[in-house]
RNA sequence: CGGGGCGUGGCGCAGCUUGGUAGCGCGUAUCGUUCGGGACGAUAAGGUCGUGGGUUCAAAUCCCGCCGCCCCGACCA
């Protein structure tokens, strides 16, 4: 391929927008162009690359026996309702009418299709197992997307559906989705962990997430060193020990004038934190106040509370009004006569004795609470996050925080959309039984952008062979001048166009000054950077610089031709 | 949705406080000179100052509304 001719431009200075190395680079370098906040236009290069890392994916998805489909973008709303997710899902769901008034939505993902599938195809037991996949564009109407292609709201994903007789099929089918996504990633070039994760609005029984550790990932991972623990910290359980016994005393209300914080509060009494209790207020999708009491050196885990109420649609923090109307002052609050409010302590709150915690008084707090004596819990949950330094739960050691970014994930669905699809096959046995289904889903876009993240350098991107857009990039210098570059410049980039459309070769034959093309070479990025010049012909033939490790010599050029050729 | 910030040629920005001819660097086009690390000279093109309203003799600048984008918090590949 001709620079001259791609489209494409690269800009000399940074975007301002652009804060993550991955989003810098991509504009910078020409391979994507946004659309609106979280869309974006994929140009050549970014196409290319894209192209790439899906078939990575589905050289490995076929290898476990995956067969590719392609479903719809646009449902009717029906089969979402039929799931009863159109309902418990928010405005993150796209939803529209056709020209009939039908209600219709934007697929974020295709369990419920799937499911139809299944109904409509499978009648015996002899059909399955079967693993389904396809590509296809997802609309998640984000709160907010950030990160530049981290995050975004369309995007495309590879989901693969996994279609069982039983749940030992399922096991297996899940096993196989693991292994296939830890070569996948292996292939792309990311060092990923793989943790236990919280299975969302998927439901379902089991979920792993494959992260990749970045500073600017947006979940908490919580990793032990010692036994090789890992979980997401939305549910990563900690056994915490038992707090020092003490003889229960009886509450006492104490005047604590603008404590409306722990570490103010703290201060005030002059005792440490973990002897308070804090309380937090959030409603559920169904309208419950839900009242979470933590001790206050910990934090409330909103996954951790939203599973212990059974809130299926998850929960957000509650208003000033919300709380006063349930008889509790926020900055000064507890359960302790309120009323209206599910409350919800974490079970080392009802270990430990004699906190302080809210009068729901305005400048007090009561001394000496205890759970179970001054107020009854409607639930008892650990409903707290994992803090560094707290013991792992399965060997003890101090664990570890870090953060990452997921770049794909597994669920054990079960029977959830089969059900709702009707999907059953006739076993063995001459009964119906239903498919269970397992769902695993990677994000390309994503990938890509966590691909330049761990490969690129100062002065640009630095692609992994395997997903590079282009094999090589070719650097003419003085051709002009010299008629030999020239000529040895197009018989090379004509070798690459007929080795096949990914051994191509991007060929500078810009009439710009070296800077600008070496330059350019190494923002673009390409795994080998081949420069013909007077100067390497006088050396004998054709430079050839490997971008990741800067080795570079001059080799004849029959070889270099070979090279392109993929000899 | 809560909080913060920003919208001025393609990119990066100044101008706004104190209203009065819309600027700079880079890029782009043409010509010439250059040609192994973002070359040089000359000439030129390119802007509804996000948008609607208001104040004013006069608005990029002051006021109000709206839209968009970015960042920090609650959601997910």
């Amino acid at each position: 391929m001709r620079l001259s001719q791609l489209f494409f431009t690269s800009l000399r200075d940074d975007p301002g927008e652009a804060e993550m190395a991955s989003h810098r680079l991509l504009l910078r370098a020409g391979y994507v162009r946004q659309l609106g906040s979280g869309i974006y236009s994929l140009l050549p290069l970014g196409f290319r690359v894209n192209k790439r890392v899906e078939q990575v994916i589905r050289e490995e998805q076929d290898r476990i026996g995956g067969q590719e489909i392609e479903m719809p973008v646009v449902h009717p709303a029906d089969i979402w309702r039929a799931s009863g997710r159109y309902d418990a899902i928010g405005s993150e769901l796209a939803r529209f009418k056709d020209r009939n008034g039908r209600d219709m939505v934007l697929a974020m993902t295709h369990e419920e299709v799937v499911g139809l599938l299944l109904a409509d195809v499978v009648k015996s037991w002899r059909q399955l197992p079967v693993m389904l996949y396809h590509f296809q564009t997802k609309w998640r109407d984000e709160p907010r997307a950030r990160g530049g292609l981290i995050r975004v709201r369309e995007f495309v994903m590879k989901d693969a559906y996994s279609c069982d007789r039983d749940q030992a099929g399922l096991d297996a089918s899940y096993e196989a989705q693991k292994g296939a996504y830890i070569r996948i990633f292996e292939r792309l070039g990311l060092e990923t962990v793989v943790v236990g994760a919280d299975v969302g609005i998927m439901g379902g029984s089991l979920a792993h997430e494959f992260m990749v550790l970045n500073a600017a990932g947006e979940d908490v991972l919580v990793l032990c060193e010692t036994c090789g623990y890992a979980a997401n910290r939305q549910i990563a359980r900690i056994p915490r020990p038992d707090p020092e016994p003490e003889e229960t005393l009886s509450r006492e209300e104490v005047a604590t004038p603008g404590t409306t914080t722990i570490a103010s509060l703290a201060a005030f009494l002059g005792i440490p934190e973990a002897k308070t209790a804090k309380a937090a207020f959030f409603v559920t999708g169904d309208g419950r106040l839900v009242t979470a009491i933590v001790r206050g050196d910990h934090e409330v885990n909103e996954t951790k509370l939203s599973n212990a109420v059974g809130a299926s649609t998850g929960i957000r923090p509650a208003t000033v009004e919300e709380i006063k109307a349930a008889g509790m002052e926020p900055g000064y609050g507890s359960p302790i006569g309120a009323k209206g409010t599910v409350a919800v302590a974490d079970e080392l709150v009802a270990r430990s004795p004699n906190l302080v915690a809210g009068a729901n008084r305005e400048g007090f707090h009561f001394k000496n609470v205890n759970v179970g004596r001054d107020f009854t819990a409607d639930v008892t949950a650990e409903i707290t996050n994992a803090q560094e330094g707290d013991p792992c739960p399965t060997c003890g050691s101090p664990v570890i925080l870090r953060n990452g970014i997921e770049v794909g994930n597994i669920f054990k669905l079960g029977t959830k959309f089969t059900d709702a699809a009707g999907a059953t096959y006739l076993g063995e046995d001459g009964r119906e039984h239903p498919i269970i289904m397992g769902s695993y889903g990677i994000g390309i876009g994503r990938n890509v952008a966590c691909i330049v993240e761990a490969h690129h350098d100062d002065k640009g991107i630095v692609w992994p062979e395997e997903v590079a857009p282009y094999a090589a990039h070719l650097v003419a210098i003085g051709a002009n001048k010299d008629p030999q570059v020239n000529e040895v410049a197009e018989r090379l980039h004509e070798v690459a166009r007929g080795a096949g459309y990914w051994r191509d070769i991007l060929y500078d034959d810009r009439d710009e000054s070296p800077g600008v093309k070496f330059t350019d070479a190494e923002l673009l990025g390409m795994p080998w950077i081949l420069t013909v010049s007077p100067r390497s012909l006088a050396a004998g033939g054709v430079e050839v610089t490997n971008r990741a490790t800067g080795e570079r010599s001059t080799r004849p050029i029959e070889d270099v031709e070979a090279l392109i050729r993929g000899a």
